[in-house]
DNA sequence: TATTTAATATGAGCGTGCTCATAATAAATA
DNA sequence: TATTTATTATGAGCACGCTCATATTAAATA
C-alpha cells in the first residue's frame, strides 16, 4: 500500500478544495454533497468514505485555518501580557484566519460548535473545541499561579467565545472592528470573573453537588 | 366560518399535543413529522398548514411554557431587587417551566435560538428571543436610570443566557443546582459589565464605526 | 335546495444527507 | 504470472423535511 495511500491523500485534498470553493461561493446549506462530489470528480458515496458527514467536512476546512492561527499565536506570543490580552490575541488571530470563511462558518458552527451540542467523547483526534479549550486552560492556569480552572469556567469561556464568533459572522462594520470591541469586553469580563472567583465564594460548582 | 374555525383550533391542539408527547418520549431529531401527523390523525402535509417547519412546532411548545414563566415572574416580581437578582429570577423561573422539555430543547434551540442564527426581521408575532430581550431591556433600563442598553450589551446577555440553557440541558446534578450557580455567576457578570461600561470607555460600539 | 366560491386536507413526489450491497482495483501470495 | 485477499469506489436507494397540484369540504349565494 504505497501508491494507493498517495491517491487517497490526493482525493482527500480534491474534496477539500472543491468543498472550500463551493462553500465560499454558495454557502453551507446551499451546497449539496452531490455537487461537491461532482466538483471533485468522485461518486456521491465516495465523499463519505473520507468525511463522515457534510459538517465534518466543513469543520476540517475551518480546522485548517485555526491550526495556522494557533501557530502564529504561539510564535509571536508575548509572555508578559495579561490574561485578558492573551485571550484577546488568540481569538483575534483566529478570526483573521477564519476571514475567508466568514460567510458560512456561522451556519456550520451553529450546529457543531454550539455548547448546546453535547461534547463528543471521542478519544481520537480531539475536536476543535477541546483543542481550543486546552489552550485556554493552559493560559488561565499559567496566569493564576497554576490553579486548574473548574469546568464551569471553561464553559463560560466557550459561551463568550461563541458569542464573539456569532457577532463576527454578521458584523457589518467595515473590518469587523465592532467584533474586536465585543471581544475585548468579553475577555476582560472573563478574566475579571476569574480573579473574583479566586477570593470570592467558590462553593457548589466543583464537585460538591454532583451526585 | 364558525365551525371550521373551531375545528382548526382543535386540530392545532391535536398536533401540539402529539408533538409534545413524541418529543418528550423520543427527542426532537428522532421524532419524524410523519409520526407526529399520524399521532394527530392528519395527513403528513396537513401539519405544514399549521406550522411552517418542524422547528417552529417545537418552538410553539416551548413558547407556551415560557409564556407561563413570564407571567409568574411578573406577578411575584419584587421591584426592590438588584438587577442581577431580577435577571436571575427571570431565568430561574423559565428553567422551571421548561423542565418537562429539558431532554430535547437543547437540540432545538441549538438551531433556532443560537445567536449564530441571524435575527429574523418578521414584524408579525415577535419571536421568543425578541420577546425575552425586550423584558431584559426593560429591566436594565429601569435599573440604570432609564438608559437604553446598546445592542452589543443585549447580544452579550443573550450569549450568556444561551450558555446557561446549554449547561442546564446537560446538567446531571440532582436538580440542576449547578446550573443555578452558573446562572448566578453569569448574571452578576452581566450586571457588572453594565456598571463598568457606565463610567469606563464606551467608544466604538454604539455607532461610531458602523459605516 | 341547488350551485358557486373559498378554505382546508391530502399524499405522491422532490431534493436532501447519508447508507450499503456490489463492483472495481490494488496488494499479497502461490 | 496467475490467484487470492484486502481496500477503495460506486450509485441505487432510504428516510427525512417539506411542497404543491388536486380532492374534499364548508360557507356564501341564487
Amino acid at each position: 500500500m504505497r501508491i494507493t495511500a498517495q491517491n487517497k491523500q490526493k482525493t482527500r485534498e480534491r474534496i477539500h478544495r472543491a468543498a472550500r470553493k463551493l462553500f465560499q461561493n454558495k454557502g453551507f446549506n446551499e451546497t449539496t454533497t452531490r455537487h461537491i462530489a461532482a466538483e471533485a470528480h468522485i461518486a456521491t458515496g465516495t465523499l463519505f468514505n473520507y468525511f463522515p458527514t457534510k459538517e465534518s467536512l466543513a469543520m476540517a476546512i475551518v480546522s485548517e485555518s485555526l491550526e495556522q492561527a494557533k501557530h502564529e499565536f504561539h510564535d509571536r506570543r508575548n509572555g508578559s501580557e495579561a490574561l485578558d490580552e492573551l485571550l484577546f490575541d488568540q481569538v483575534a488571530v483566529s478570526l483573521r484566519y477564519l476571514r475567508p470563511h466568514r460567510g458560512y462558518v456561522g451556519g456550520v458552527l451553529d450546529r457543531t460548535w454550539s455548547p448546546l451540542v453535547a461534547v463528543p467523547d471521542s478519544r481520537d483526534e480531539p475536536d476543535l473545541r477541546v483543542q481550543h479549550l486546552q489552550t485556554v486552560r493552559e493560559l488561565v492556569s499559567a496566569s493564576l499561579a497554576g490553579t486548574e480552572p473548574p469546568v464551569i469556567t471553561l464553559h463560560l469561556y466557550w459561551t463568550l467565545f461563541l458569542g464573539v464568533i456569532a457577532y463576527w459572522a454578521d458584523d457589518e462594520s467595515p473590518h469587523q472592528e465592532d467584533t474586536l470591541v465585543l471581544l475585548d469586553q468579553s475577555m476582560k469580563l472573563f478574566a475579571n470573573s476569574l480573579s473574583e472567583a479566586a477570593d470570592g465564594t467558590e462553593e457548589g460548582i466543583n464537585g460538591t453537588s454532583r451526585s
